[in-house]
DNA sequence: TTTGGAGTTTTTAACGTTAATACCGAGCTT
DNA sequence: AAGCTCGGTATTAACGTTAAAAACTCCAAA
């Protein structure tokens, strides 16, 4: 595929692709000695090391991953399965968290392969095999694992290195894992608006069968607990922002009513600036309200949504440095690894200072 | 990789990888004839096709691609480079149109790897050029394309395959291309205000030498002229918040204001919002206001944001499609394809009914 | 002088696939 | 009957790499 190039300067370019052989003649040496000077640097003589390492730089040699995964069956290749995008969310991020994925995935000497699968569960776990099938993949990393996940028992099954972008719900020891802890995360945000005078905090969080919305209706119950607040309300409704602004009003409308809302995601907590706007209200003035997440637009709402923001920079490199600790057969694996989301404090949880202009 | 699996019912399942040679010995003929049955048809007969097809059913055989890639110096990998996102705009769509991209690319029989390049062009060059070196790719998508793309220049030169989501602005025929028309995008908005019975209609675009911005500030043009109106309210700026908010304030607090903001992104747009909140305006009520894109913010913000849709799933299926021709040598290459953004009108940009409750 | 390594390098073979070629028999032509 | 074509199938070789084994060199120990 690639073609001759005038790369100007610097050195000559030869065509095609430049193969182990081709160095190995450059170097006066046979093509096992460039391979083990490349991969097993001690099993050759430092001197035709150093010859061979010549060749190498001179020719731009760079070994053909076609060639090693067939011969290795290792492909360093780490597939990822993107979730289609639900229209009404807030941007999951997803963009920031695949793009350092990749970036590790690429520093630590990988590539990554995006996955595609229609429907459900069952899909992906049909989708994951295929890939084996038909490309050895060197490890998978997972997003969203719930309790029960069959493609942790799948992956496990076939023996492939895998880590997961959330706990283990289940307990399952074994499973490397990287996650945010969203109770501590919650428990901050209620900590805050508590701080600011409320008293009467109301939770809009997630249905009680999500492990994750699960844990942040806890950090709220912490909080308030610690407190001594009531915990009366509270709703598990699904994330949308029309059901953020459904229960807000309802919370708005109790006989003692919320002067604060919790909520387990930005979407909802733009439901609530909604059932704001609705009842002439004014966010953070007249009812403080968190959100979780820290997506693009809580930046962008006036006035700024203050949020959770999830490392998932940190959680991105920390998989990949999961994953490739399992490949190297590391005995400190398999890892787990709990990270604190940062409170980020903007003006619809603070009851002072309007129009700044 | 792939373990011995109780796949449960349904046929006997092997452990390992199946080869050819598995399957051929099962339907009693060379690998050959396997290999044709399956890329060439019409070479074998077809009594011994069915059999052939029958036992790779049977057996679950996929043909492994490293092995093909070694062989034919094609991997049915089509690569493309994600930009960093930037937390301050109002996430980039990035999210589907990846998704899309690799679900098209699936459909077609590839996969989709992801490129990384730290620095500006020169860096992604070289990421490209090392992608090529160590494994066969079969095309390249490229976006955001500008004048005078060395990218471009480089694939060329490389004779490997690529299409861009962005038009080639310096009118280079050679090369497919999927762009969405910015120009009719803005035309339509503006018409839309003007509908209204806006008079003054601003527009905050970006800089001049944004191939892009220039476009849709046509559009905006185009509309203001064919109704004779001014076009004396105009701001070219960087694409943040914080700019699309102090261009609103000059256009508001100009001699004659602006009634309506037509803007170039919604990032811009939410600026504006920004400015109007400071100023106790409210937006649709006392200003109209449109945005580009379509991010999830817009349809997340009270009220919500008048914007244009590009569509985006249509541009990712259209630049698979494209390479795909490319690839098959399809003489009706290169494909040249401009879509139509729709316009998303919502109550940003429309005078009446507040507070539905 | 032989033996035995240790250290270094080369040779061989294999990973799974497919283009190119060789082979084979049936049906033609001359 | 010899020669030819042709549809169908099998054989060979090669893609670039690396594990395993073999070979060679040098030197210390027996």
């Amino acid at each position: 595929m690639v073609e001759p190039v005038q790369q100007g300067g610097r050195g000559p370019m030869p065509h095609g692709h430049v193969t182990l052989v081709q160095v190995a003649r450059r170097a006066g040496v046979s093509a096992q000695s460039v391979s083990n000077a490349l991969n097993n640097p001690d099993r050759v003589a430092a001197e035709t090391r150093k010859r061979i390492l010549a060749a190498v730089e001179e020719l731009g040699y760079e070994p053909n991953l076609s060639a090693r995964a067939l011969r290795n069956r290792s492909s360093s290749l780490i597939a990822f399965k993107m979730r289609p995008a639900r229209p009404d969310k807030a941007s999951m991020l997803m963009d920031d968290f695949l793009y350092v994925l990749n970036a590790s995935a690429v520093e630590a000497g990988y590539h990554l392969i995006l996955c595609h699968a229609e429907d459900g569960p069952a899909g992906e776990i049909k989708a994951y095999r295929d890939l084996l099938k038909k490309t050895s993949i060197d490890a998978f990393v997972l997003a969203e694992t719930h309790r029960n996940d069959d493609r942790v028992a799948a992956l496990r099954s076939w023996g492939v290195p895998f880590a997961s972008f959330g706990r283990s719900w289940d307990g399952d020891e074994d499973v490397s894992w990287v996650d945010v802890d969203g109770r501590a995360g919650t428990r901050a945000a209620t900590a805050h608006v508590a701080a600011q005078g409320h008293t009467r905090i109301g939770h809009i969080g997630w249905l009680a069968e999500s492990e994750l919305g699960q844990d942040r209706r806890e950090g709220w119950l912490d909080a308030c607990r610690e407190r001594e607040l009531d915990t009366d309300l509270q709703a598990a409704v699904a994330d949308s922002l029309e059901n953020g602004r459904q229960a807000a009003h309802r919370m708005l409308d109790a006989a003692r009513p919320a002067t604060a809302l919790v909520c387990a995601s930005d979407t909802l907590a733009l439901g609530v600036f909604r059932a704001l706007h609705e009842r002439g209200l004014r966010p953070g003035v007249d009812v403080a309200i968190t959100g979780y997440d820290d997506s693009p637009t809580a930046a962008l709402v006036s006035p700024g949504l203050t949020t959770l923001r999830q490392p998932i920079d940190e959680v991105a490199r920390q998989l990949i440095q999961a994953v490739d600790h399992l490949m190297a057969g590391d005995p400190r694996t398999p890892q787990h690894l709990l990270l604190e989301p940062e409170l980020i404090v903007r003006d619809s949880s603070l009851p002072g200072r309007r129009d700044p202009r």
